[in-house]
DNA sequence: TGAGAAATATCGATTAAATCGATCGATTTT
DNA sequence: AAAATCGATCGATTTAATCGATATTTCTCA
């Protein structure tokens, strides 16, 4: 049973006839009629009941031909929906912890209020994780922190961040004769805040002892205020820890002071509703 | 588009790959490819993306696809309720009034709780009108009084008559010297009644005077307990008539005092439906 | 890094399906 | 009674799908 086949048989109920259904549909009077007759075949039941040179519709016929409206009905919104410039459908959200905590939900709330028809789902993870994710095709977009490798992806910039060091009041300043806090707190493995973290321990010549993975950056913003350590967060993570003010923050070297997020997408392949997302994105307050 | 092409479709999304699907379909892969290929230049859309040799959804195939689940299962509920041996669907049942108004609200009552798939859906009429509109493909069944000229249909027998002339008590009886009523309460034009009172007219060689149509029996009953003349109905339409008692009732000659009401359909031309109609009209208290 | 395996794309040949064109028989209309 | 209309049938033709073989790319493992 194919669509035609019901596009067929719906003409023929609907015009009265197999000649008639034939000229509405451009074909000539034997092919409807050999195409009724092998429909009835396949789906061995009589669809018709011919009365003299009528055709009238038997209780299966009926039948076939409500489920005809609602297949063909579905079949075109299909059609339109894939010709459609309108975002609708599901759009799939990957990004880093610390930017859709932070960024994400201004931009977000504007996007599904401009596009009630589109589902947002969201999920989290690091650059490699989320880039993985889009080669997959688990997620539609993803925002990622600068460098993308990828060849395979198209960007545009969407958030800059300026990421600082973050110690406790307690612990001296950093860059005098104190050295460096002996722990770092880090967000988990893949984090760019972290390789960043790791670089500068580097240009000062000296290497953490301890290394502690977290989950959450306001956790890690609480240790570092219980003294544990230090941490590398972007500064406007700082905007939503109310504890902000208890904390010393260093800044980075000029020319790696700034860390840009990028919003991406696998290349090419674009919709109606990832190009929505772009426009928010790049008409929104960065 | 075609059912074909997204099963097609949709097996490569499963099965995740071409050659799988193809495998799975009982294909050859570049069967399976060129189908790919010629739907996503019919749709003007790619559906894949391709990565190396995966096959990766974009958007528009992601959409794709939940549509062709959709469709695919609404073709399978198609198919099975064409081969189902369970009522289900809309019944349309045409029946005379008086038949509806006292015979049919019991076992209509009993098929719709049997069958609670079914809608029920009910027209009446003469049985001339309901032999047309059954052969027009307007209703399935029909409760008609015998006889039934036309060969174009099957029927059993549903419920058994009594006619009776009906007149007032204040008329003095029938068949003494005082004849018959001159006026007469009939039915819509069509209604075998009308005709067999004609017929008992002819016998007692006498005519009517005055021939008034009526579109409700308990209407009639209230005329003729206002002396306005004599009606002919089924006995078992006064049982739900609260004024019976008021009415004189003469039965016809024996020969032409039974009327069988039939329950007929289109000959050949059955259904689950129908025939669990005719299961309940058969089984039940005639 | 290089060879082999595995997957998709391509293309001509083949097979299957749909459609056409003409005709018949039956029914309805004039 | 004649003409027109309609659906069924059947062989011929056209169109579409599939096959089979091969090329190309990518991934894997030594």
């Amino acid at each position: 049973m194919e669509l035609s086949d019901l596009r067929v048989f719906r003409a023929v109920v609907r015009e009265g006839g197999v000649t008639r259904a034939a000229n509405h549909l451009g074909r000539v009077q034997s092919a409807v009629t050999s195409r009724i007759r092998q429909l009835e075949d396949r789906l061995e039941q009589p669809l018709f009941s011919r009365q003299g040179r009528k055709m009238v519709l038997t209780p299966a016929g009926r039948t076939l031909l409500d489920y005809s409206e609602r297949l063909l009905a579905l079949a075109d919104e299909a059609e339109a929906a894939l010709n459609s410039e309108t975002p609708r459908g599901v759009l799939r959200i990957g990004s880093m912890e610390s930017t859709a905590a932070v960024r994400l939900p201004a931009p977000l709330a504007e996007f599904s209020e401009r596009y009630p028809e589109v589902v947002l789902e969201m999920q989290t993870g690091n650059p490699v994780m989320l880039a993985d994710a889009l080669l997959r095709g688990d997620i539609d977009a993803a925002f990622v922190a600068e460098p993308i490798a990828e060849k395979r992806f198209d960007h545009i910039a969407a958030f800059e961040e300026s990421p600082v060091i973050v110690t406790s009041e307690a612990h001296p300043p950093i860059g005098g004769d104190h050295g460096c806090p002996r722990t770092v707190l880090v967000f988990e493995h893949g984090c760019p805040h972290r390789k960043l973290l790791e670089q500068w321990y580097a240009q000062q010549k000296d290497t953490p002892e301890r290394t502690i993975e977290m989950g959450s950056y306001h956790a890690m913003l609480g240790c570092v205020l219980a003294s544990m350590g230090a941490a590398l967060v972007p500064k406007s993570v700082l905007s939503t820890f109310s504890e902000a003010g208890r904390l010393r923050l260093t800044p980075l070297p000029k020319g790696s002071d700034k860390l840009r997020t990028l919003l991406i997408w696998r290349k090419g392949v674009s919709s109606p509703t990832i190009a929505a997302l772009r426009n928010v994105i790049a008409n929104g307050a960065h």
